[in-house]
DNA sequence: AGATATTCCTGGAGGC
DNA sequence: TGCCTCCAGGAATATC
């Protein structure tokens, strides 16, 4: 499910699947996600070419040579079916090719958005003008510039996508623990040596989950329409009460009402 | 401004 | 089998 890399291994799904094709239909079934989809949604996808698929922070993109481009984010619960056999409850968008390929978005919790932006002014695009830097951008400085003087806790600080963009609630926790950091730590004191093993653990976690995705691509396209999501073992994430490699025990706490998982005895 | 709580929505898991 | 509660990978919005 969708954070950073696997919003990457699904860009990259699609890409194998939509680039350089064009798109012959559009079916919106239902008017909207998250906000409501453009009204022009069809009649300005219906006969355009497939240019480029992207990915900013945790949101998909798919440009065309019609000068837009449609941006998705899949929120909790959405991923893109290829080539399903049949479509299925909670199919909200299906685009069909030239080519006779079919891919349907499916979010069941509709937490997720379509949204089709002038390819000229995504740069000026509220939602990617709120963004901070790419995790996989970032360094330890500008890290630690973002983070004076907060006082919130460093797990939620990492989560605000204005300070960096892409980190989710798993991936959040897992590099926390690689760098020994307390995730109930005030942001702002962290020191520059914590960040400097902090911003490669984010890097570590964010490539190696990317690859996994990577190796399980082919389930992409699989006649199931599933999704090759990154199903590692964490070294935290969803582990309360089960032992650390330390020989600590593994907590859950709640911060800003979502599940945080750490060592207490490793982290702090 | 920054910190915190609430809200959107469906489905799966587990208790009884 | 059913009914109930709790929880879920996100982020916009409201309130203090």
């Amino acid at each position: 499910m969708p954070e950073l890399p696997e919003v990457e291994t699904t860009v990259r799904g699609l890409e194998r699947v939509l680039k350089g094709s064009r798109i012959k239909s559009v079916e919106a079934r239902r008017p909207d996600l998250r906000r409501a989809l453009p009204l022009d949604l069809g009649q300005r996808l219906t006969g355009a070419r497939i240019t480029a698929l992207g990915r900013r922070a945790k949101y998909g993109t798919i440009e065309t040579d019609r000068g837009d481009t449609l941006v998705f984010h899949l929120g909790m619960s959405g991923r893109w079916r290829v080539d399903p056999i049949e479509l299925e409850k909670h199919d909200h968008l299906v685009l069909e090719t030239d080519e006779g390929r079919r891919v349907a978005l499916n979010d069941a919790r509709r937490f997720g958005s379509l949204d089709l932006v002038p390819t000229d002014r995504l740069g000026e695009w509220p939602q990617f003008k709120a963004l901070g830097p790419e995790p996989l951008d970032l360094d330890a400085r500008e890290l630690k510039r973002r983070l004076d003087g907060r006082t919130a806790a460093i797990k939620l600080l990492l989560l605000d996508q204005g300070i960096v963009a892409g980190l989710g609630n798993i991936y959040v926790c897992e590099a926390l623990y690689r760098a020994g950091i307390n995730p109930k730590r005030p942001g702002g004191s962290v020191s520059l040596d914590r960040l400097k093993r902090l911003v490669p653990a984010i890097h570590d976690v964010l490539d190696e989950a990317i690859e996994a995705g990577g190796s399980t691509l082919r389930d992409f396209a699989n006649p199931d329409g599933e999704l090759g999501y990154f199903s590692k073992k964490f070294s935290v994430y969803d582990r309360q009460g089960l032992p650390c490699a330390c020989g600590g025990v593994v907590r859950r706490i709640v911060q800003g009402g979502r599940s945080t998982f750490y060592c207490p005895r490793c982290q702090h």
